[in-house]
DNA sequence: TGCCAGGCTTCAC
DNA sequence: GTGAAGCATGGC
């Protein structure tokens, strides 16, 4: 157990943002992730206090860093353009999320299964690829099973994967698993790549577009200032900013401000609360 | 029951 | 280079 005070941290709102799939809040503030082969349960405690059931070495050596506990999001936030309601309203409304640093490989094969499907549909076909592939671990008494790695993928079949409800999708998560696992295409070598070299990079694997390679170096790079445009970012631009949203402005977190739209569009529904 | 979902690939033009 | 069609499936 290890107990340490974080400003800034709102877990449930960070679990269901859409960036992860293997997180779940508890309700209570807390939650519980796998990541990185491990389980974790954290409780919410009064006055920013977190209770990670781990021990120090685990809490400094992997999840200080996984909940990126040493960025000063408050700055990013402060940063608003006052006359800008919309972008306020989504700071305001998203005060506590953070931007995970989430291992490349899980983060890419989930993000190519995203693709025209609804977050729920996504963290199901997620944990029932790690249940049928990952290798079974356990913590305390919980039985968990990690994401499986890129050659645990590779040798399935497309039959056996396409069980896990991947439709279309099935032969993009395999010949990319395959790409990876032979050693082809390296995530580890990307990630000295700056940040329009790794977005083409990307981009050559298949069943990966721009959109799911933004979502790849955000949320797997913590490449802070890859915006990814899905339908719900794509509505915002439109209609709050006429396609013209200021880059410029946020340079180099633009991404954990699109993060912050994204959350808040969500919670307006479609019409992004126009009606 | 029908519509939509953190889009990508392919193929005309 | 641009735009439209097609794609599998689950959740609401």
């Amino acid at each position: 157990m290890h107990q340490v005070l974080i400003r800034d941290l709102n877990l449930s709102l960070t679990a269901e943002s859409g960036q992860c799939f293997r997180m779940h809040p508890d309700g209570k503030g807390g939650c519980q992730v796998i990541a990185r082969g491990r389980l974790l349960r954290v409780e919410s405690l009064p006055e920013d206090r977190y209770l990670f059931h781990c021990h120090a070495e685990e809490y400094v050596s992997i999840w200080e860093n996984y909940f990126d506990t040493g960025t000063d999001y408050a700055r990013f936030f402060s940063s608003v353009d006052p006359g800008d309601s919309f972008l306020t309203r989504a700071v305001t409304f998203a005060r506590g999320l953070r931007i995970l640093r989430q291992e490349p490989w899980e983060t890419l094969i989930s993000f190519i299964i995203s693709q025209r499907k609804s977050i729920p549909a996504i963290r199901h076909a997620v944990a029932c690829l790690s249940e049928r592939f990952g290798v079974e671990k356990t913590e305390g008494d919980q039985v968990f099973h990690a994401f499986p790695s890129p050659s645990a993928l590779a040798e399935q079949g497309p039959e056996r994967l396409g069980a896990c409800a991947l439709g279309y999708r099935t032969s993009y998560v395999h010949r990319t698993a395959i790409a990876v696992a032979s050693g082809k295409f390296s995530l580890e070598a990307l990630a000295g790549a700056g940040d329009a070299e790794m977005l083409e990079s990307l981009m050559t694997l298949p069943g990966v577009g721009r959109k799911v390679a933004a979502c790849v170096m955000l949320f797997g790079y913590h490449r802070l200032n890859a915006f990814p445009v899905d339908v719900w970012i794509d509505r915002v631009l439109k209609r709050e900013y006429s396609d013209t949203f200021p880059f410029n402005r946020y340079e180099g977190f633009a991404g954990v401000l699109q993060q912050c739209m994204f959350c808040y569009a969500r919670s307006l529904g479609p019409s992004c609360g126009t009606d």
